[in-house]
DNA sequence: AATGAATGAGCTTTCATTCAT
DNA sequence: TATGAATGAAAGCTCATTCAT
């Protein structure tokens, strides 16, 4: 009815397949439904009807493809979680120096958080989904944060990090990063490209030591600063 | 213990007074407690029957310091965001470099972070206030990233900080320390002080002028840091 | 019985509308039995739980046929009220002297009175509902003053009703009627036809002009009244 | 400390006197607030917490005057009905056609109906008030209905009355005066008299035989009343 | 006589979820 | 696959009332 292209008559399982792909289709547009409304009034605040409204459908209609509400939450940070995973791959396989793949790592990551499912990342509680669920999204946040933490050792071991403590300093970078999903509008004055270039730069200038930042950023710079802070 | 002082047993404005006391100190606990399950549990899971079990109390006898639910929300954001006005309003005092200015507030801000009332300011959700209340928050959050881009715009125009984008630099400083109120655990492995220390170095370590960095930064500091900050 | 007519087996129809009507058959018992309770026991003093309880459902069913409590309430006195704006049409369309024209409507008033969807309109308090809402029934109730003045004022225009002040005259005739929604019980010795047949005699015997009067209203003819007016 | 006046010291009964009075003074003062918010906003909307605040007192105060709430609802109803059962006592004395006790009646009761106790009789709900004290209402009802069709039986007795049903007559005086009390407003256009007189002569003119009636009441009353109202 | 504080009881409302169709 | 209807569970809030002081 809706189509002859991609599905001859005469298979019988072009239907089948069809069907499926429209099922997926909708389930997708369930989540993107979802996740923009979760992130627009919040999780709590925003109920499966007016996700169902949305979509034009009733509410259990929405168990058709859900098993509920926390499914659907936890589908829309798996979903965020699935890209970080695939960039993360690509960065490792592609390799380089420990700040090159950290560079790499931040862009990509920052994009992400533009995005409706990566700040789903950082935007949903994981107290709100099953303790198996909010075990699995933990152990997702420690390995990312095992990430930024092994590029800058694999740079400090490289020489292409300075001295630091790897730690405090992926905290400091996945913090700033993290907070672009609160903040970002996708309407607002920066695109999420020039906001990960920057990043980049911000983010990364004081760790290199290159020639050039040699002169400009050594950590000697460290001492005056905090005994005149306070 | 608490009395000869200012109320012997004849005043009649003793009892008054101690009231008052008693009354303010009740309505401190329930926000400390309050603060601290909003934290725990997140606003909208916490029940105020919880709170008031935790206090040994019954429900409706929080209504007696409170106008409901949303109006304890407001308190706990505003008590934070009285402890950064009041640290705001010191740095601007003392006076100094931009850079001078700007350490100080990262420091502060950061300890503040890791107080139940400094993470409120990150943590609660605006949404969940009225609209009144909705809008003191998020006058205050500009109010907050303004003073961030002051000082660093300061910094620049005295040459105490590199020429660089205002808008995003605060961006970056201020994400990095607001993601402070979401991973900080008192019995973490960490010191709020020491914490503090490391982000106010990591965070404008790439910001001062060069020449001036050499000099002061020795790596060997930032081990003293920690425990020489306070 | 009900059926074969619009709708045969094969109507894909059918099962829709059966369900329309299913739905508002049940909405109106809803109705009837809240106006029910809320007579027999006032407003405030029952309770939605007990609404539902003699219908056999559970208290958030009757949310799928209304908004609320409130909007329950409303819809009773709307309910009494179209009867009302009903026969004051009828009677504004059928014409006569202003004494004809206020007899039937006495009349009317008085049948309607002893419903309990009549009582609605002088029972409930229109504080108990929203602003929009209670602004509606007030301007009811201004509306109907405002017919039983004109028919008066025509009556006296027209010579059918002796000199007299309207406004006060509407007063005494509308109380006495608006009355019979707090007395008037079902199962009472008199039969609401009976009740409105006397009515609308007392309350018009001193109106019209003696000459006409003494012809027409002899005792004798307040037994034939009853009957024929219908 | 408040007064030498009526309370001379020497008199140990005085200071005790005084402060029964006192009491007695507080205790009006609580039962004219209360009857007016209860009739400005409805027994259930209002509170008790306003009631005191209004008398600049607290809600547990309230509680040295009256048993509760419903105790309170029941005293303004009763210093209501004192007031009936005290002009009815004087109409039963004075004696009289049952024409003329009727007419004192009504104009009597309606001057009492546009009172704040006066109208507690007719808008405050007996099933507020405990069994016990809502059986002494209904019986004070019923009293003053038996009143009503006492008097109109009398005057078909004594001939100052047409023959009527006395009942429904009563219905009809009654409702008619009872409705006063919900729409009566202290500063609307008409005096409580000049109401009082219009209800007299609009309720009785129909009942009196023609030739006394002729007599009685002259067409000059009823303009003077009429042509001030508006 | 009056107060601050606290309580118990109850009500409306919301919403995720289930079920028969 | 989708729907209308219904439910269970729970939460916030209000208020009359009590109690210790």
């Amino acid at each position: 009815m809706d189509a002859r292209g991609p599905s001859s008559d005469s298979s019988p399982w072009m239907p089948f397949e069809s069907r499926r792909r429209a099922r997926d289709e909708k389930r997708d547009a369930v989540l993107r439904t979802a996740v923009h409304l979760f992130l627009e009034q919040g999780y709590h605040r925003a109920t499966l009807n007016e996700v169902a409204e949305r979509l034009n459908i009733t509410k259990p209609a929405l168990y058709n493809y859900f098993r509920g509400k926390e499914d659907i939450l936890f589908e829309c940070w798996a979903l965020g979680q699935e890209r970080v995973d695939d960039f993360i791959a690509g960065i490792d396989a592609a390799g380089g120096t420990g700040l090159n793949k950290l560079r790499k790592l931040i862009r990509a990551y920052a994009e992400v958080m533009t995005t409706d499912y990566g700040a789903s990342l950082v935007r949903f509680d994981p107290r709100d989904l099953t303790e198996k669920n909010s075990r699995v999204v933990r152990a997702a946040k420690r390995s990312i944060d095992r990430t930024f933490r092994k590029y800058i050792a694999d740079g400090i071991a490289d020489g292409s990090i300075g001295p630091c403590d790897p730690k405090m300093t992926a905290f400091v970078i996945a913090g700033s990063l993290n907070w672009i999903g609160h903040w970002f509008q996708r309407d607002g004055a920066m695109s999420a490209e020039a906001i990960a270039g920057e990043f980049t730069e911000r983010l990364t200038e004081g760790l290199a030591v290159k020639s050039t930042r040699r002169v400009a950023s050594t950590p000697a710079k460290r001492k005056k600063s905090s005994g005149g802070t306070r």
